[in-house]
DNA sequence: TTAATATTTTAGACAAACCTAAAAAAAGTT
DNA sequence: AACTTTTTTTAGGTTTGTCTAAAATATTAA
């Protein structure tokens, strides 16, 4: 079965809003897809008929076996190819989203196979996401959100959950990237802003939005 | 401007079919496109709102100066990508073409020109095709068919014009490639054929259809 | 130069993916 | 529980790119 880029564009956009909530509703596919709600049903409407999700009325949509198959295989191509655009072509991190989305429509299995091969079988992309394999397996991570850090301890950044351009610009003007080793040194109750310190850098303040998009584990 | 992969295609095809004809035939892009006369008629009346190209009702049309740069841009895409997906992800020649019909309509300026940059700045693709530079400028080449090569005249395989994968394995299995020195023993009236000696191997037998289709220069 | 044939265009439809406005259902509030 | 607000769906249109069938134009042949 071949699916046209918008089907791809809904079946992927389930497949991240689900997270570990029960479904996805309509009017946030309709916000992440930028079309309206009307569009949205129609749309689940032709997914449901061709068993990729499951779709009741008013209670909202999830995607079953088939249509996460779709969903990884799709991600596993916009995550191959952001590796690419970073890694040969050097893109800067912030860059290669939009260019992937579009990459990531181009169907060709034996395309992906070979690029998977002569990239050497990545296992995450630029942004700390891990990328499936063939089979649709994935590394698992441990993304503990930098808000949840304990104090003074060191741990390494290993994913952002957002990837706009505005967030990745940010982080690159504090010199935070994947693989930056921190520590959090104090927190302020008031607007729960935090102050980071980098080895040695001076310490910088972030604000609490930022640290809960930024992910890290403990230095092992 | 941005242009849907329909107008793409018909751009490009327009292009392909012009040769040095004075224009070409509502007709023959159909068959090319693979659709109907009618659904060519409409498209070119869009086109030719858009001013991409000079279109008279039944008298056919020909691509302008900016329908050229864009059809430029095309082949640019396309050939930058059969180079790179035979260069580096090891496709063989009869391959690329497929997969880069679609890899050819992702603009991002910014993804070719780093890609380009990548390769190498390579002149031609795999089919011995001219790649035009980032101003749309291209090698010349002479092509001369093989079917006039004077007899027993060493020569260098330099292009093929057709491009399907019937023709492109028949090539492989007569072990001829870009690249290749042969030259021309015997031409035997009665039905065009030529008999065709490689260096050591033995001579074998092409017919007059596939010697058109071999483009060859003078050993330098 | 007229008739036959081939090519091209027009007219009217259709499917995919979107839209707005209104109706229906669900959720939240008093 | 009844009312209000929010969410979702339905109904009916639009645009893009396609189609078939019929009409118009151009070309070829007698």
């Amino acid at each position: 079965m071949n699916f046209s880029i918008s089907e791809e564009d809904y079946i992927k956009a389930i497949y991240h809003l689900k997270g570990d909530k029960l479904s996805v509703a309509t009017n946030d596919l309709a916000a992440e897809l930028h079309t309206r709600p009307a569009s949205v049903t129609d749309m689940l409407k032709k997914l449901a008929a061709k068993k990729l999700i499951h779709y009741q009325p008013y209670k909202g949509v999830m995607l079953n076996t088939e249509g996460r198959k779709i969903a990884l295989g799709i991600v596993r191509r916009h995550r191959l190819w952001e590796y690419f655009l970073a890694e040969k072509l050097n893109f800067s991190w912030n860059e290669v989203h939009e260019v992937a989305e579009q990459l990531e429509h181009i169907s060709s299995k034996k395309l992906i196979e070979k690029l998977d091969e002569y990239l050497g079988y990545p296992k995450f992309d630029p942004h700390g996401d891990p990328i499936p394999d063939h089979l649709g397996r994935m590394q698992a991570t441990d993304h503990l959100p930098l808000t949840e850090l304990p104090l003074d301890t060191p741990a390494v950044v290993n994913g952002v959950s957002d990837q706009s351009p505005e967030m990745l610009e940010l982080l690159r003007r504090r010199n935070i990237a994947i693989g930056t080793v921190l520590e959090v040194k104090k927190k302020f109750g008031f607007d729960h802003s935090m102050e980071i310190k980098i080895k040695d850098t001076p310490v910088f303040i972030i604000t609490e939005q930022l640290a809960q998009n930024i992910f890290v584990q403990y230095e092992s």
